[in-house]
RNA sequence: CGAGGCGUAGCUCAGCUUGGUAGAGUGCUUGGUUUGGGACCAAGAUGCCGCAGGUUCAAAUCCUGUCGCCUCGACCA
């Protein structure tokens, strides 16, 4: 993409110091606050709305699938969180207690929930005794506390807002299927609306979640070249179930053990929408989540007939977009800026010259490519420059991602790119996790982002022993 | 948890070395002139100098403690 001219000083750029750049953006355009705990974000009027708008989204796509919401509680108390091993153990270090009940200790510690299995876990041992009763298709939107000790607003708080599916299955087969399309969910979410491209597959067996027997995994890059994990969805096969004492009676009259899923995507998708599409003029919104598709700037709005021109046209636009008119005093450069900074996809610019032909100009943020419109043919092309934006950052995503994706075949290349290009490095793997270890700690935090579902051959053997490989891996930093 | 940085007007920060009336820019309010990329003039309002002790005739400034936030590491289903 041609490189634009930074106009909007307040802004670090990208190229100076891009976790400056992110904070700048988050702060200017209004998205969040620091309150005064740390990792604990206020999420602002306009960074709520985007929320709103992917939750609107998602949630259509999970019960167009079936799926239920519910609300389970914020509390868990230890005992309950202890019933499966390797599970408490992956969540102790960064659970928050509550000991204390108005005046009284309590008897038992509660745990401020990082994540809900046990939950559904307890109240599906009260509801599942038949297979009748299956599938179990629920979802919650909630929040979950997580005691981070490096936190960045979006990308890891330690409280944070997200939806989490459990869902429970008769058989394996039927489980998996959730898992997969579930995660398939995902992928199309954040192609059609957010317009991010991300690498999907499979979790190494070290990179797994806290109990699961699979995680699959969405990952999508940073424009920096750091991958994010972008959402997981997991199969837990029959081991919750069992540990909870969950079963069902089968079609063949046996007593059975369900199987298990969980899926989950956050507030930290707000954090790659800013990091994918952002650029130094601030952030860059997708259409379809963006609060204000279009914002109306009336140029020099005291001749007379502009700001009542204006509001004419906002009147016939609001039916059909999300639409803002500006007709405060302040400037329209400042204007220009104000909206850039917010990511809003679309301008419209209206001033007397325009009236009198009958036009209007319409400016795409992405670009800042400007084309006169008539005004009876407005509604159709808004439409579709608002489409041209979807696919423009799509696009210019994908490059990136692909530009920034290498291959290795030997371990000096490998840790050459690792240390001279940002990105994702694919290269083969022999399975054991002590490669995974070594490739960390030379490399200074290089992961194992996951194993595609479709893997190419790019060599016999581990890129990092030397051994036969296995599987072709997707390796990256990670926010 | 380790290392660094910072707490002064809504925001960004100066002032602290060498103790002596609390500052600037921006934002805000009012009026006017402007308006196609962050406009200009004029007048105004705005402070527990993070908190608690101490030294001193006198503390934003020196000393001790404490709390918080930010950045970078380590950690991170």
């Amino acid at each position: 993409m041609a490189k634009q001219q930074k106009m909007v000083e307040d802004i670090t750029s990208m190229e100076v110091d891009f976790a400056k750049w992110y904070t700048d953006v988050v702060k200017k355009a209004e998205l969040v606050d620091y309150s005064s705990v740390k990792g604990c974000m206020i999420i602002r009027p306009y960074g709520y709305a985007i929320w709103e708008n992917i939750q609107a989204d998602l949630d259509k796509r999970f019960k167009a699938t079936g799926h239920e919401n519910v609300y389970m509680p914020l509390l868990i108390p230890e005992h309950l969180l202890q019933v499966e091993k390797d599970h408490v153990e992956g969540f102790a270090p960064e659970v928050a207690w509550v000991t204390q009940g108005g005046e009284e200790t309590l008897s038992e510690r509660l745990c401020i929930r990082p994540t809900s299995e046990v939950l559904f876990c307890e109240h599906y041992k009260k509801i599942i005794n038949s297979y009748r009763d299956l599938p179990k298709l629920y979802n919650q939107w909630c929040n979950v506390m997580r005691w981070e000790k490096t936190t960045r607003p979006f990308l890891r708080s330690s409280e944070f807002l997200w939806q989490e599916g459990h869902t429970m299955h008769e058989t394996k087969e039927e489980a998996m299927e959730e898992t997969m399309q579930q995660l398939r969910t995902y992928e199309d979410f954040y192609r059609d609306t957010l317009a991010i491209p991300a690498v999907t597959g499979r979790k190494t067996e070290k990179e797994k979640f806290a109990g699961a027997l699979e995680t699959y995994t969405i990952e999508p890059m940073m424009h920096n070249g750091v991958a994010l994990q972008g959402g997981t969805s997991h199969y837990f096969g029959t081991h919750f179930a069992e540990c909870f004492g969950i079963t069902f009676t089968g079609r063949d009259n046996t007593q059975q053990v369900p199987h298990q899923t969980s899926w989950g995507v956050s507030t930290r998708m707000i954090g790659a929408i800013i990091m994918v599409h952002g650029d130094d003029n601030g952030l860059v919104l997708p259409p379809k989540i963006a609060p204000i598709q279009l914002v109306i700037v009336p140029i020099a709005v005291h001749k007379p007939g502009v700001l009542e021109k204006a509001r004419e046209l906002q009147e016939q636009l609001k039916g059909q977009f999300r639409v803002k008119l500006d007709d405060s005093d302040n400037s329209p450069g400042w204007k220009f800026a104000q909206y850039e900074m917010k990511g809003v996809p679309l301008r419209l610019e209206i001033g007397p010259k325009d009236i009198e032909n009958n036009q209007c100009v319409l400016v795409t943020r992405h670009n800042r490519e400007k084309t006169f419109v008539s005004l009876d043919e407005l509604p159709q092309m808004i439409e579709k420059k608002l489409q041209e934006v979807h696919d423009g950052i799509y696009q210019r995503a994908l490059e990136n991602l692909k530009e920034k994706t290498s291959v290795a075949t030997t371990l000096d290349e490998f840790l050459d790119i690792a240390q001279n290009k940002p990105g994702f490095i694919k290269a083969m793997w022999c399975g054991d996790s002590a490669c995974e270890d070594k490739i960390k700690d030379l490399t200074n935090g290089v992961k194992s982002r996951c194993i595609p579902f479709e893997e190419e051959h790019l060599s016999d053997t581990c890129v990092c022993c030397g051994k036969p490989a296995k599987h072709m891996v997707y390796w990256g930093k990670q926010y």
